[in-house]
DNA sequence: AATAGACTCAACCGCAGTAAT
DNA sequence: CATTACTGCGGTTGAGTCTAT
């Protein structure tokens, strides 16, 4: 009944890293005979291993096909988007990555791309701010008037659960509702999401125009969300593209189609995190009815008839606090 | 220069799905 | 159909290396 036994053989099998020695050993054989049974393979090529050793010794390090050295900006890029959309399918990430394998892109993830979402607030398992960041949802004090933020720390709570100086606190206090900003752009429920951003993030700061009307955001397609400007002093509305999982849900099936064709990677940088909103001075302040970085592929077009400054006042504080060189990194 | 702690990554372990008998 | 082996995958480990003190 079933198959016969797999390994009558007792003898002790060795473990631990691998010698040349053994490596020469287990290329030669492959080269010449093919990989055939894992099992077979290391009595055939006289390796005293057993077979599943050999077969991830091949696959990981030996295979010929696979590229050395540091991660490139394209690729973390393409590991962060693929998880957030596959989770930890190690094995179905690295098909999108030629030459990288699960091993190594779990490696990668587990000790620098992990970390590196969480140094931003973002949880890696959800892709989204990390929900014990919520005590930050009042920083616009801190926000618009960082050089006084001593006295403001002492009252926050964070800062005591955090033991941090000020002015790291300040830094990790900006990159958390720059971030924020970011995912709420991000999600499908744009219209709740504003709502929610309304809520958390005082308009008086200068991130929103207190002239948006948050009732009436227009979801006019499915990649743009168009929000009106409707007050007495302003007209228009700001169109943004829409960041969010659903342009994922058939992401695997695109990249396999795609990569026959060698697109994958420009299927994923349309699906890029969309561009601050790139307004000219000239559009803000001169002309009616301009639309911008319109030929860009992952940014949005504004239509503004007046003065956005009040807009941008918020951002250009934080562009112009001296201290903070992450920060203008960040914004870059 | 010595040491401790952090980091990296190759390799192993165990599980699950599939194939063979 | 039941049993067992094979294969692939994801989680974890630990030795080696790097870095900060």
């Amino acid at each position: 009944m079933g198959r016969s036994p797999c390994c009558n053989d007792i003898r002790e099998l060795k473990k631990g890293p691998w010698t040349p020695e053994e490596d020469d050993k287990l290329v030669s054989h492959i080269q010449t005979h093919g990989h055939g049974s894992w099992r077979a393979l290391p009595k055939a090529a006289g390796l005293n291993r057993c077979g599943k050793s050999c077969r991830l010794r091949w696959t990981n390090y030996l295979r010929p096909d696979i590229k050395r050295g540091r991660f490139t900006e394209v690729e973390e890029d393409m590991i962060i988007k693929l998880h957030s959309v596959l989770g930890n399918k190690w094995s179905r990430i690295a098909a999108h990555l030629p030459g990288r394998t699960d091993n190594e892109i779990k490696n990668y993830w587990n000790t620098r791309l992990r970390k590196n979402l969480l140094q931003m607030g973002i949880d890696p398992v959800t892709h989204k701010p990390r929900s014990d960041l919520n005590l930050l949802a009042n920083l616009s004090q801190l926000l618009t008037n960082p050089p006084n933020l001593g006295p403001l720390m002492n009252s926050w709570e964070l800062n005591n659960a955090l033991r941090v100086q000020p002015n790291v606190a300040a830094e990790v206090a900006k990159l958390h509702v720059l971030q924020h900003i970011f995912q709420i752009l991000n999600t499908p429920n744009s219209s709740s999401s504003l709502q929610n951003l309304h809520q958390t993030m005082p308009l008086n700061m200068g991130f929103i125009p207190h002239n948006i009307n948050l009732n009436n955001i227009n979801i006019s397609n499915k990649n743009t969300t168009n929000i009106p400007i409707n007050s007495s002093s302003q007209l228009g509305f700001c169109q943004v593209p829409n960041y969010n999982q659903e342009i994922y849900q058939n992401l695997d099936t695109n990249c396999d189609k795609n990569l026959s064709n060698n697109t994958s990677y420009e299927i994923l940088d349309e699906n890029r995190l969309p561009s601050l909103v790139n307004i000219s001075p000239e559009a803000s302040t001169v002309t009616n009815q301009v639309e911008s970085n319109t030929n860009s592929t992952n940014g949005g077009s504004c239509v503004w008839n007046s003065n956005t400054d009040e807009l941008f006042q918020g951002w250009e504080k934080l562009l112009d606090d001296g201290t903070s060189d992450l920060w203008k990194e960040f914004i870059k």
